[in-house]
RNA sequence: GCCCUCAUCGUCUAGCGGCCUAGGACGCCGCCCUUUCAAGGCGGUAGCACGGGUUCGAAUCCCGUUGGGGGCACCA
């Protein structure tokens, strides 16, 4: 890679379900570094042992090749700056923070948590900005004697230089931060293990990031990272700042953020729903940017090819789940017939499909699947779909045996059944002529006459093409369910 | 409380001083097609938060107000 070139990175902690937000950040980094022929690099922040979990991590990197966004550093594959998973880089973090302490740009904190919530709260009330006082800064050798002899164990803490930090966001432009509200901030635990304040921007420094697209839930740490990247600088880690794009927030229902606990946010629910990853990415997508004026279904390498962080929104995106449905059927429309096939198999079985491994056959459904290409929105909707083939009886659904059961349906199934008797199986098109003819004899339009006839068949009101349903079906079957329907109505 | 940030149809967005009588999409409504439901086609509904400026001219620039969101951790 050619020095200049763009470098941007996904750095995600491994607690709990990758959400859609992340996921969006994760895209838009991606799109960003293939955009520009950059590198992508994956970074894990598993710095919190309290809250990191493998099984998190493990669904992260599965959750990544689901989505189809390869990285070229990160865990499994290296690359020139690992270990890529900040557990394993704890001694470089040590070091470095004491350099910066030896250097005068950190300091040894004492102040416990209940001192420090009562000097908050003091400067609260008192209307000043509320972060660390600066009480730390000068310690003399006796107060430090006199803390340790309490037992008191330090923090440590970067000393905020007193200067006034201006910086260009890549979607947000000019940003300026007074030194009375960055204050002080908390570096290394008193256990010795480094806070994402501190690992974030040095694993930056150390893998020569760029580009820092993140959540705009970090817009606030920023200058405090840029007064660490200058120390960074200044003790020769770092070479130089990169730029900062804050990416808007991804709301929920209500006006509330979309948070982790939030089912809406989990990435494996849509997984789960059936939408396809170009689908989910494509709505994504757009949340927060646009390919063009009136073009809102796109593939993911015309994405690729017009995407700029420059041309991010910088105002935050409700999720629709409506929006979100009605792009990935177009995604499943846009689908060959085979690679929909292909990809409906997990619903085709357990735990999703309700009939015995035995009873499905793969003919029936490699002729089915068509008709059922154009009306899913996500792809679990297709067991429903056509489980009236792989069932043994067809589902018992109480509102579409009233709805289409009325006075004299009995009569048109009997009627209907001879025709169908005598209709040629190899043809949709005769079984719907049998049909119209069988509600012609009792006085009913198409509409009307097929109703019963689905219900006894595939169990709902609703379902795919009928005629085509039938000849899939099988004539010995379906002559036995309008035996059994008419049973059933005339008990 | 202090600081930061955001502001175009219900929602996602186009718009970066005249192409705007504000365009597209989802949703919703209606019509067509029709074998149910969809899909598809056609049409409709609905918006520049408010108030001041700047300018010949403002959705677009500036200021303020209001409203929303976030931060102020030994989480990330």
């Amino acid at each position: 890679m050619a020095n200049g070139s763009v470098r941007v990175r996904f750095c995600p902690s491994p607690t709990g379900n990758p959400h859609v937000g992340l996921v969006r950040t994760a895209l838009f980094n991606w799109a960003y570094a293939r955009h520009t022929g950059g590198t992508f690099v994956f970074r894990i922040e598993d710095t919190d042992a309290a809250r990191d979990s493998e099984e998190s991590y493990e669904q992260l990197l599965d959750s990544l090749r689901w989505l189809g966004f390869t990285w070229d550093e990160g865990p499994e594959i290296g690359g020139p700056h690992a270990p890529y998973r900040q557990s394993q880089r704890m001694e470089t973090y040590a070091e470095i923070a004491r350099k910066l302490q030896d250097a005068g740009h950190a300091y040894f904190c004492y102040c416990t948590a209940s001192e420090l919530e009562e000097r908050r709260d003091a400067a609260r009330a008192a209307g000043r900005p509320s972060g660390y006082d600066g009480k730390c800064r000068e310690v003399t050798p006796e107060q430090k004697a006199q803390y340790e002899a309490e037992g008191r164990e330090p923090i440590v803490r970067f000393r905020m230089p007193d200067e006034t930090i201006t910086f260009t966001d890549l979607v947000r432009g000019e940003l300026t931060f007074t030194p009375e509200n960055v204050p002080d901030y908390g570096i290394v635990r008193a256990n010795g293990a480094p806070l994402y304040t501190l690992v974030n921007p040095v694993d930056d420094a150390l893998m020569e990031i760029t580009h820092v697209l993140r959540g705009e839930d970090l817009l606030s740490s920023t200058p405090r990272q840029i007064a660490l990247y200058k120390a960074l600088i200044e003790l020769g880690v770092a070479k130089e700042i990169p730029s900062f794009g804050h990416l808007p927030y991804v709301m929920g229902e209500g006006n509330k953020k979309l948070s982790k606990r939030d089912p809406q946010s989990s990435l494996n629910l849509y997984r789960e729903r059936g939408f396809l990853p170009e689908g989910l990415l494509n709505y994504l997508s757009l949340l927060g940017w646009s390919l063009s004026a009136d073009k809102d279904i796109f593939t993911i390498e015309e994405m690729v090819a017009a995407f700029d962080v420059a041309d991010v929104n910088p105002n935050p995106a409700r999720f629709d789940l409506k929006k979100a449905e009605a792009i990935n059927a177009d995604h499943i429309r846009m689908l060959s017939v085979s690679d929909f096939t292909e990809r409906c198999a997990p619903w085709l079985k357990a735990p999703f499909a309700p009939w015995a491994p035995e009873d499905f056959d793969e003919a029936k459904w490699q002729a089915v699947a068509p008709h059922a290409q154009t009306r899913l929105k996500v792809l679990s909707e297709i067991t429903d779909n056509v489980d009236f083939l792989f069932l043994p009886e067809p589902v018992e659904d109480e509102a579409s045996w009233a709805k289409a059961m009325k006075e004299g349906s009995d009569a048109l199934l009997r009627t209907a059944k001879e025709k169908l008797e005598a209709a040629d199986w190899t043809s949709a098109e005769s079984l719907k002529e049998a049909v119209l003819a069988a509600g012609e004899a009792h006085g009913l339009k198409l509409g009307k006459a097929q109703a019963p006839v689905r219900v006894a068949v595939t169990g709902r009101t609703v379902g795919l093409p009928l005629f085509e349903s039938l000849e899939i079906l099988g004539k010995e079957k379906t002559l036995a369910r309008i035996d059994a329907a008419l049973a059933k109505l005339t008990a």
